[in-house]
RNA sequence: GCGAGUAUGGUGAAGGGGUUAACACGGCGGAUUGUGGUUCCGUUAUGCUAGGGUUCGAAUCCCUAUACUCGCC
């Protein structure tokens, strides 16, 4: 059974809604984790989920290079190899187009890697993207694209705009998994026109959700935020809609605003094993000497199991100390911060009070200490 | 007590008379947006145990003191 969408409510372009999936069903806007290689980095699925997550996203290129797509097929697929039973969203290798390939490396055909594991010579297709992710057997996949770089000349978005369509149309003809869904992605880089044509020609081959690609690659927020208001007034009411790649709070406040309705993103747990966490008052970095002796919770309005029990003083002390419990209660914090975030855009978008939550959130947010 | 050796930042240390004392770790701070898991970047000794001397110039040479290390009574 493909994801169904149902719209519940529209304030502005902003959209409250559900998604059903065969792994359950969840309300967007809705913020995913990343969890590449089929486990969201230091923590169980029992803490994903405990953090409210709707959904995961794992990726197509990593898992085909360890342990390979069959082994996860023999093990009954995505779902029961690595014991989430929730909804999960697979990458189809198209980010690491853009960052592992060079631009020569990319042709009609598909596109030529060198392994970051042991630099063996790797070729993947639109077609064999999809055919990995069939038998990953994720809720829904993705199309195989190109994340164009920022800046790109107008020649080089334009050929390489029209290739993901044709990427696009090819693994739709190999896709065969009556239980996922497949997404398309609009690219375009930075150009209106692009965005608009890559657009109307993805949703005339009639996805089951639609993505916006291509963004956080470098460039500016205003840039970024033109890219999404570019391609998204031509899909579909009826479908979702995912910024990919997409997870500073700002930035999810801003995609929200503009009709977003599904992100991704590292940031929350790659921060935290660096140290670094979310709060409304901006990222603060655990490590700094003033938390030293702040036996206070990361913040005191948190729901999330770190908040609720841990200290940053003790939380500084495993992150200085390269204890992975530091990580994995600072990525708990992180995804509640995201998910909770996105659980007040619903509220704010059932009470028509968009806009005034995004100021009140910035006020804080961008605060100086 | 006698003889020998060593003294450089928070730590391990390089430099053996000539521009702003190498490097590493640590400390402090910053970065990170469809993850190439202990990442990247910046900064951190106005001073070389203390005092005196030689020299245009001393962390580098000489003298004295102090501390530590090793050996011998």
């Amino acid at each position: 059974m493909k994801i169904k969408y149902e719209l519940l409510k529209k304030s502005g372009n902003a959209r409250y809604g559900l998604l059903h999936t065969n792994h359950g069903d969840f309300e967007t806007p809705m913020f995913m984790p990343v969890g590449t290689l089929a486990t969201v980095k230091t923590l169980t699925p029992e803490q994903v989920k405990n953090c409210g997550s709707g959904i995961i996203l794992s990726n197509t290129y990593h898992l085909w290079l360890r342990p390979g797509e069959d082994i996860v097929n023999k093990a009954g697929g995505l779902h029961k190899f690595m014991n989430y039973d929730g909804p999960i969203l697979t990458d189809s290798g198209g980010f690491q187009v853009f960052s592992l390939a060079k631009p020569k490396d990319i042709t009609e055909e598909g596109v030529k890697f060198k392994s970051h594991i042991d630099g063996s010579n790797l070729f993947l297709t639109p077609e064999l993207s999809i055919q990995i992710q069939n038998k990953l057997d994720s809720d829904i996949a993705m199309s195989f694209d190109e994340c164009i770089p920022y800046p790109a000349d107008y020649e080089y978005a334009k050929n390489s705009t029209e290739r993901t369509l044709r990427w696009a149309k090819r693994g739709q003809e190999v896709f065969n998994n009556p239980n996922q869904s497949l997404f398309g992605i609009v690219q375009g880089g930075e150009y209106t026109d692009l965005r608009e044509y890559s657009a109307k020609e993805t949703v005339k081959l009639n996805f089951d959700g639609y993505s916006i690609g291509g963004t956080s690659v470098g460039e500016d927020k205003d840039t970024m935020y033109k890219m999404i208001e570019d391609g998204i007034r031509f899909l579909p009411s009826d479908k979702p809609r995912y910024l990919m790649g997409v997870g500073e709070p700002v930035d999810i406040i801003e995609g929200v605003i503009r009709g977003i309705d599904m992100f991704d993103c590292v940031l929350p747990t790659r921060i935290a094993r660096h140290g670094n966490a979310f709060t409304h008052n901006g990222k603060i970095n655990i490590k700094n000497a003033k938390y030293k002796e702040d036996f206070t919770p990361l913040e005191d309005s948190c729901d999330c199991y770190a908040c609720k029990n841990y200290t940053k003083a003790y939380i500084r002390h495993l992150i200085i100390c390269g204890e992975s419990l530091g990580g994995t209660l600072l990525s708990i914090h992180n995804i509640r911060f995201l998910i909770k975030l996105t659980e007040d855009l619903r509220e704010a978008i059932k009470q028509d009070k968009l806009l005034e939550f995004r100021e009140e959130f910035l006020k804080n947010y961008l605060r100086d200490e």
